[in-house]
Parts: C-alpha cells; sequence; structure tokens
DNA sequence: CCGCCGATTTGCGGAATCGCAAAGAGAGGA
DNA sequence: TCCTCTCTTTGCGATTCCGCAAATCGGCGG
C-alpha cells in the first residue's frame, strides 16, 4: 500500500534513519484502516505484528481475572503500540480499540530483532520512547498512591487536553469520543464519582461536558486543581 | 578494580555477549560499595552514570512535590538501575538507598549508545529488561485500580517472596529489613493499615511480624487472599 | 417525528481507609 | 545493663469514596 512517507519522516523514532532505510522499512509494511469500536488485537491473542498508528486515536485497555477493566493509555497519532511485549511475550497484555476512524501501520513482530540490527539507533530512539512510557506509568502510580480522586482526575484531563486537544473557541476540546466510564478508567475511580467532580467543575466554569465530549475551558483553573492538596 | 566475572555473564543482559567485549565493557566499569542507608544517586542530581546491582538490595524512591514518599521498586542483584531516564533525561527521576550493605558496577551515562551500537544484541536485551519493567508498572497500575488495600499489600509481599525470598524453617524469609512504612509505601496506603493487615494475618498463621523483618509462613493462604475479591 | 438505548446526573446510606493519638517493644549504643 | 530512638500496634472518630437506585438526557435508527 502507498504511504505518505512525510508523516513517518517526521517521528522521533525514525528522525536519524536515511531515507532508503525509511523507504525499505515502509515498503515491508502494511497499511490498515480500524473503525471506530474495532480492535486493533485483543488481549491474550498471538502477538503476530507490531503498529504504529498513523490517523485516528485508540484506547489500550486490560480486563482483570474479576471482569474490572481499566485503560492503561491512549494511542496518538506517531505512537508505536503492540511491541513491548512481543519483545518479552508471545501475547498482547491489552486490548487496542479505536476511539475514532484510524489508520495502523503494522509489521511481523519477528521483524524487530532485525531492525535494531540494521539500525542501532533505533534501538535508542525506542528504548528512548519505552523509557517515557514507564515513566509515565510511574508518574500515575505516584498520583494514585498519594492524590485524592479529584486531583487524580484534573491530573487525567489535563493529559489528555495537551495530547489530545484541539483549540477552540471557549477552549480545548479533547479531540476524540470520550465517555466518563473511560476516565474513570484511567484514574481508578467510578463513572459515578468522575460525573460529580466534572458537575462541579462545570459550575465553576472550569470544563464543559456533554455526551462523549469534553472541552476545557479554564485551563489555569485546572491545573490549580490538580496541584491543590486538600485541606 | 577486580570484579568477578561469572556474575555478570550469568545475566540474561550479557547472555549473547563474547567473552572479549564483556572483559572490554567490566574494564570500563567502577565498582562501588554502598551501605545500608546511603544513596547510590539522589533524585534530581544529574544522571552521570548507570548502575548495575552486584551484591545487596536498594530501594527506590520518589518524594512528591508536597513531601510524600512512594517506593518506585526494589532493585534486586543482577537488575540494571539508575539508566532509563539516562535516555531522555538529565537527571534521575528518583533516589536509590541501600536497604544492606551492597555492591554496584556504574558506568559514565555517556558510554550508554556506544554500548548500543557496538553490541546490538545488548539493544534487545535492555530493551526486554524496560518492557518487564513496563509491564510491572502496569501491573502496579492495575492492581491500585481495581483491588482493596489487603489485596494489594498481599500481592505486594507475594511478590517480596518471590524476588526477595530465601527459604526458611518455617517459611520464607524477605531477605532485607523492610518497614511497614516501606510496605504502605509500595501500595498506596498507610504504614497503620499495613500493621492492621499484617496482624490480622499474622493471627491467621499466615505471616510472622517483627521489627523490620517479614516471614510468610503460609504462601497458599496468601495466595489466596491476594486473588480472593472482598464479598 | 417518535421511541429506544446508552450516557449522564444526582441522592443517599454504608463501608473502607485515613489521621491522630498514645502506648508497647525491640535493637543498638553509652 | 539501662536508655533512647525508631518501629510497631491498636483504638477511635472523621472522611472520602463506593455502590445501588432512580431519574434525566441526547442521539440514532426506523
Amino acid at each position: 500500500m502507498k504511504i505518505d512517507k512525510s508523516l513517518v519522516r517526521e517521528l522521533a523514532l525514525f528522525e536519524k534513519m536515511s531515507d532508503e532505510s525509511l523507504d525499505k522499512i515502509l515498503t515491508q509494511s502494511l497499511s490498515r484502516r480500524v473503525p471506530p469500536g474495532e480492535a486493533v488485537f485483543e488481549q491474550g491473542a498471538a502477538a503476530t505484528h507490531f503498529f504504529l498508528l498513523l490517523h485516528g486515536r485508540l484506547k489500550v485497555t486490560q480486563v482483570t481475572a474479576d471482569g474490572q477493566q481499566i485503560i492503561v493509555r491512549v494511542v496518538h497519532p506517531g505512537d508505536l503500540f503492540g511491541f513491548a511485549r512481543a519483545l518479552q511475550r508471545s501475547d498482547y497484555p491489552g486490548t487496542a480499540i479505536a476511539a475514532v476512524d484510524s489508520v495502523a501501520l503494522s509489521w511481523p513482530t519477528q521483524m524487530w530483532p532485525d531492525f535494531i540490527d540494521h539500525h542501532p539507533r533505533l534501538a535508542v530512539s525506542a528504548m528512548q520512547t519505552i523509557g517515557q512510557r514507564l515513566e509515565e506509568a510511574h508518574t500515575r502510580i505516584r498520583e494514585m498512591s498519594t492524590e485524592e480522586v479529584e486531583r487524580r482526575v484534573a491530573h487525567a484531563v489535563l493529559r489528555l487536553a495537551k495530547q489530545a486537544g484541539r483549540a477552540e473557541a471557549n477552549g480545548i476540546r479533547i479531540d476524540f469520543p470520550i465517555t466518563r466510564q473511560d476516565i474513570a478508567e484511567m484514574t481508578g475511580t467510578t463513572l459515578h464519582t468522575v460525573s460529580r467532580i466534572l458537575s462541579a467543575w462545570e459550575g465553576r466554569g472550569i470544563v464543559e461536558g456533554g455526551r462523549q465530549k469534553l472541552l476545557v475551558r479554564d485551563l489555569e483553573a485546572l491545573s490549580v486543581v490538580a496541584e491543590t492538596q486538600k485541606q
């Protein structure tokens, strides 16, 4: 499939790579369109490919043994996904579901070692990416350990605004459909509590809600909420 | 400094490396002894080196802006540490403190890209290590999102028993000094709650406590606690 | 344009857990 | 051996947050 090279070229991951190498890698990839609600891969399935998101937005979820679901992370355009475990495990640890119409490139898992051997800089880039992701995970652990629910939700919304925000007349729009339940699963609480918190914020003019919609009207005030500890 | 090569040779990280390469790498390293309570590096300090723990046990902690501390992870012999961020950040994101007398090898941070360029397999190994660590972090996030405190503490103690357990007549001894406060900081709760939980377990014959001591008497029962959801 | 279905809001107990406080206990140093 | 310091235990009231329930809302398909 014909791929828009300029999109890939801009990624930090391929920054140091020559044009020929990049071409070679791209010709070995497959492109796939994923409509909203469809899974790119499912938790527990054999990890046959790793992916790069070109367009759209994915939610990576995990389901616990007793059926509870959490959102591990949101995948944005330019992110690699479905690969961290391709190195260690044979199955995907989570499910990646398209929140909107999305397009992803994919490569067979077994090509990964080849990539690294032929492009050591790629290894460094990839490691930086994973390192960042690890840092994010630690941040989340720290937040869940030390902050009350309202601050955690504030941090989550701030992250969404930064990573998936689109400027609008009245503020920053979260640029994909997201439910209260989703936010609850990102912050380790219930949709009820999230709803109460967002309602309170709406009353203070900080955000504006809606069905699967969220608009941040006052980033400043939201940051204050995120940094202010109770009492 | 003279280093016991056999110790290093066994590590998965260096598994695929030739003897000459390994020798070269080891001659470039420095060995350092760290007495209990002393820090290998401090949060926020310039990341000048990355490390490999040979002997002992370290606790990696982070302190939040408002002074609360959490334990990010425990470093066991054979683990690389203080490097994930050397790739992306210029300072250490946490503090590594020796729980017991420890010995670590260190290399200057700027040698990392060299390592990768000359030993691509090392890059793959390192990435697997970070990938595993990321997976652990996600496990912890999942636990903190969906489980009550008692189950989280049970999981934490099980992990400690697996990673730092030494067989004893009456059960599995956690092989380094650990306080209730430590366990609290690993599970996102308070030392009071941990103390109550451990007391209850002691009453049921599952564990045996003591000052900075912990002995798991009934691994089976503890696993049941870890997997049983309330009600 | 109407009806249905999933998303959201909100009230109200109840349970889990925190925070404070005070007492007990073990280990190492003087 | 005694003293001191830190760690640990335990009680009790205060809070946060969950879980259930019921009502409302909004968009999509027919």
